[in-house]
DNA sequence: CAGTGGTCTAGACCACCTA
DNA sequence: AGGTGGTCTAGACCACTGC
């Protein structure tokens, strides 16, 4: 019996432009994300795979290459493709989600939302946002993120109205921003750009993050674009400069960098 | 008359076990490092490249693919590969050398030494830098750093004694730090770690660098490592909050981080 | 239309690991 | 010895670009 599982039941299409190499690789790296695989498992060696799937070793090679490359699994000569510790990503992934975040630092996420509704969009918001002149509505929302339970961060989101009609009805509550905007409206972050800042808490930020007026802190703007490369949210944040920190790793070889955040409670 | 020029004359090695696709890779970094292929320029076709190496299509797709992966060549399909743009480049390199990061912001860089001497390591920084209790002798440099005249950050840098006997006479002034730690010490960077706070300018600092007590600004430490994993340099800053910002930039598809500094004088 | 890179196949030999 | 991933070949069809 072979210590591996194989995927469970799931066809390539031939018939469609997608390519089977990439087809492959998303029902493996499902495999992995739903947690059929565990980190450390070994996933179905070469062989196995181009049976099960009727391909070419080459196609095969190309999708575990590629999980290869982004660290999702690990590959030993001699011994086979081993799911990799799911930590190496979630400093990649950790802005886009600060319930993630902060459950991977084994911290509670919370969140308070203060205000959530339509708005014209202040003059270099729309600009970032690229909102034509006639259309600067947008849906704004704005929260306090905690952390076991100590308020961390306030975050102001500006998302344009087109976008996201009907948006104000959602339950933002229980799921995360970036979760229905990518259900109920298809949009999906592809990339985005970050800006941080060192800041003195005005007199508002500073009581609704509970210290005083005047502290250190960190004013954070995110802008997130979609594959098009049309910005689509926009979120201003506040932190606490005595709770958070960043912390950036290079290598120099392969020319890689790791950005994340850290919290001191 | 082809639009491309063909590598210099250079072949490759069947008897060794670097693989061809490396060897094929190393030639072609070399033709752009070298300056014989500029940005914008035509790599020669795939084709070509298995004619003039006698190599399947597959290695020769090989190297490109990593070429590709890395920001070096830029692949076109219908069209051709072609030579990448490096400023994505000096994006990972920025941080290793405050003097090239602001010669690519176009400002003019500066640097004044206030301190230079040896010294017992406090202890945190000895712990840092893994110095054993009997020998915390280490090198301290204390610095100013200039971008068209203002002052931008205050460095002090420590590396332990043992690594770098006899810097203190060197030149510090004229050529870089890691420049000088690597041709006459051979202390290659291999990675580093880098922290980033809030932080509350305090009196001294904020005389150094022309700016009010209690300003915010950010305090660094930049942890450097060599190859063998020993850390080999610990230097802390504090920057201006006023005229420092960080940015990050993500790609999700390729999960890719780019981090860089600003500077608004 | 010809030339480019993107995808895919079927098969081979090798180096490495475990047993 | 048998299985794994690493390298490599020769050939095929396709999609996209520019003339």
């Amino acid at each position: 019996m072979p210590d591996y599982k194989l995927p469970s039941e799931r066809a390539l299409n031939h018939h469609i432009t997608e390519p089977l190499y990439h087809q492959l690789l998303l029902i493996l790296k499902r495999e992995i994300e739903t947690g059929r695989l565990h980190p450390g498992d070994q996933i179905p060696p070469e062989s196995q795979l181009c049976a099960k799937y009727g391909l070419s070793r080459t196609t095969v090679r190309q999708a575990l290459q590629i999980l290869a490359d982004d660290n999702t699994i690990i590959r030993r000569r001699g011994k086979g493709s081993f799911v990799a510790n799911p930590k190496l990503h979630r400093n990649l992934n950790h802005l886009y989600s600060f319930t993630e975040d902060m459950l991977a630092l084994g911290l509670t996420p919370g969140s308070e939302i203060l205000e959530k509704s339509f708005c014209q969009a202040p003059g270099p918001i729309a600009e970032a946002l690229r909102l034509p002149p006639g259309d600067q509505k947008t849906f704004r929302l704005v929260r306090v993120r905690l952390a076991n339970r100590e308020p961390l961060l306030l975050e102001t989101t500006f998302i344009p109205h087109y976008l996201c009609p009907g948006i104000d009805a959602k339950d933002l509550s229980s799921s995360s921003l970036y979760q229905i905007l990518q259900d109920y409206y298809h949009l999906n972050l592809h990339h985005a750009a970050e800006t941080i800042e060192a800041f003195s808490l005005d007199k508002e930020s500073a009581a609704r993050l509970g210290c005083k007026k005047g502290a250190c802190g960190f004013k954070i703007q995110r802008l997130a674009f979609l594959n098009s490369g049309m910005p689509f949210e926009l979120t201003s944040s506040v932190a606490r400069g005595d709770k958070c920190l960043f912390k950036v790793e290079l290598q120099t070889g392969k020319h890689k960098v790791n950005f994340s955040r850290e919290i001191n409670l």
